[in-house]
DNA sequence: TTTAACCGCTGCATTTTTTGCAGCGTTTCA
DNA sequence: TGAAACGCTGCAAAAAATGCAGCGGTTAAA
């Protein structure tokens, strides 16, 4: 990487937000790295920083430089991973940024891919729907999977898919034998539900927009494990989508049941990556893989 | 440009063929240059260069990173560009691979661009179609202007415009008060024809393909401009599209017919550029002027 | 078959560039 | 009001790139 230093000296200060954090970072003196701050500005012919009291920001400039260079040393990842796959080895690094729902459904599809490519590394990143955008945007990941997004600008969806709600509830409750669940039966019962910012919440919010009966939850989390867990602890009922339910499944004390689609209208998955750009080899087969492993489980949307 | 250096001195080596060469054009030493590409392979761990006696020549590897350089450099050069543009000046760079029945059209063309924007410099190069496309692809032309192509690979094509054949001819020929020319009348008088790798020869045999009557030229040329001189110097028929007659169309002593459409189909110009790339600024503004004046001056495909 | 012309490549001295240290002036926050 | 960050600069040391001379090999013409 000894000929494109600069761009990722530039890429760490706007990281870090100013030039001396950054230094720290690189293990090099902030001296040397401001001077190559400079020889870029010069080089440009304007600066690409404002220079705040607390450190550096991009300007203008600078936010079409940054973009060319992240793009720059995605596509040089790209093509040094099509290199290595030209000598047999095959490499690679994939990053998922991921909504919190789907997370239970990812590492049987990582293990399955690192199964016949052990050279291919994994970060896999929680992130909300925003955050998600976000770090497709800044390069921080390759690959996004949400639930239910609002529309995002530099998102381009590779695939979707319908994800039915579910009550998930413990065997011993009255409700557990049926085949399908009304949300008015389920809202007689106790429930658990997440917080507003997640998409299930939301789903079962808007279906209710013009009836009488509220969400009364006795417990709220944002965390779906948890909600899962003292579902069945208390005996109550919570709501999920059958992605995000562990792999083995319903338990010994926990079934899953899907709420009638009249009364609860299903919500789409998104994977999607940054649009416009290539992505390096690894992420494009795995988003591959995850596509039709998707698709063979929940049917074409 | 000093951050990339190492790219465009690749690219020299990969143009002049041999690593000597390419130093002369760089100015510096084939030493230096040499040391920069063994460093640069022993960055990525493969050779980029077959080693042969009379110089060097790219592997699949170098394939491969010579793309991702050019495109590099010049979406690098598009950023520039864009930032010079935030900074109120506007500059860049075109240039255009055009077939010789073309070539006429331009001139007027670029000079009302650079009425509106003398900081763009353009270059415009002769070019058949085969070579218009690798010109595209080596990144040595933003655009190519070529006449009924065959399908190529890399091209994609901005914009198509029709052009039905013309017989050119002096105004003191027997034909040169009809408003159409039927192809039989005209192969009863001497005529003079651009070689066959040339699309409106092609056109004229491939409507005579079925037909007992042969292309006779007396003279035969592969300059669009001799043969339009010729025809009025000898008083006989040669064949053109309009948009390749000089701007001041038909002049005292020539005259330009249609051909009837029933006899010759007419043919399609393509402007095009390398797929998948993303244009220069000035390049993609041109383009679209380009776009819009074919469209006003010939009628939509 | 010899010879001259290129080719890529290497050891070594030289030049150029980059880096680190110390320190300046400024702003923010406690 | 003082401590902590910040970006930036002069100067010397360290590192990298460059140029020169020359080696061994291949091709193509004499």
């Amino acid at each position: 990487m000894r000929h494109q230093t600069t761009l990722l000296y530039i890429d760490a200060v706007v990281r870090a937000g100013s030039i001396r954090r950054a230094s720290e970072m690189l293990a090099i003196t902030s001296t040397a790295l401001n001077r190559r701050i400079l020889a870029i500005e010069e080089e440009l012919g304007v600066p690409i920083f404002e220079r705040l009291p607390r450190g550096v920001r991009l300007n203008g400039a600078g936010e079409l430089l940054i973009h060319h260079i992240r793009n720059q040393l995605s596509d040089m990842e790209r093509v040094r991973s099509q290199i290595a796959d030209l000598t047999g080895e095959r490499r690679g690094h994939v990053t998922i940024a991921c909504s919190q729902a789907l997370l239970p459904y990812l590492p049987q599809q990582v293990a399955g891919y690192r199964k016949d490519h052990p050279g291919v590394t994994f970060g896999v990143f929680l992130r909300d729907r925003a955050a998600a955008e976000a770090a497709l945007v800044d390069y921080t990941a390759d690959l996004a999977l949400v639930f239910e997004p609002i529309r995002l600008a530099e998102f381009q969806t590779i695939m979707t898919v319908r994800q039915p709600v579910h009550g998930v509830l413990a065997r011993a409750h009255p409700l557990a034998n049926h085949q399908t669940l009304r949300l008015r039966e389920c809202l007689q019962y106790p429930v658990a539900l997440p917080t507003r910012s997640y998409g299930v919440r939301h789903l079962l919010e808007t279906a209710l927009v013009d009836s009488p009966i509220k969400l009364n939850p006795v417990v709220e989390s944002d965390s779906f494990e948890f909600l899962r867990l003292h579902a069945v602890a208390e005996g109550i009922i919570s709501f999920q989508i059958p992605i995000g339910l562990p792999p083995e499944g319903m338990t010994a004390d926990m079934v899953s049941i899907p709420l009638d689609a009249r009364d609860v209208p299903s919500g789409l998955i998104y994977m999607g990556q940054l649009r416009g750009r290539t992505l390096p080899v690894a992420a494009a087969r795995f988003a591959d893989i995850l596509s039709k492993d998707l698709e063979e489980r929940y049917g074409p949307t």
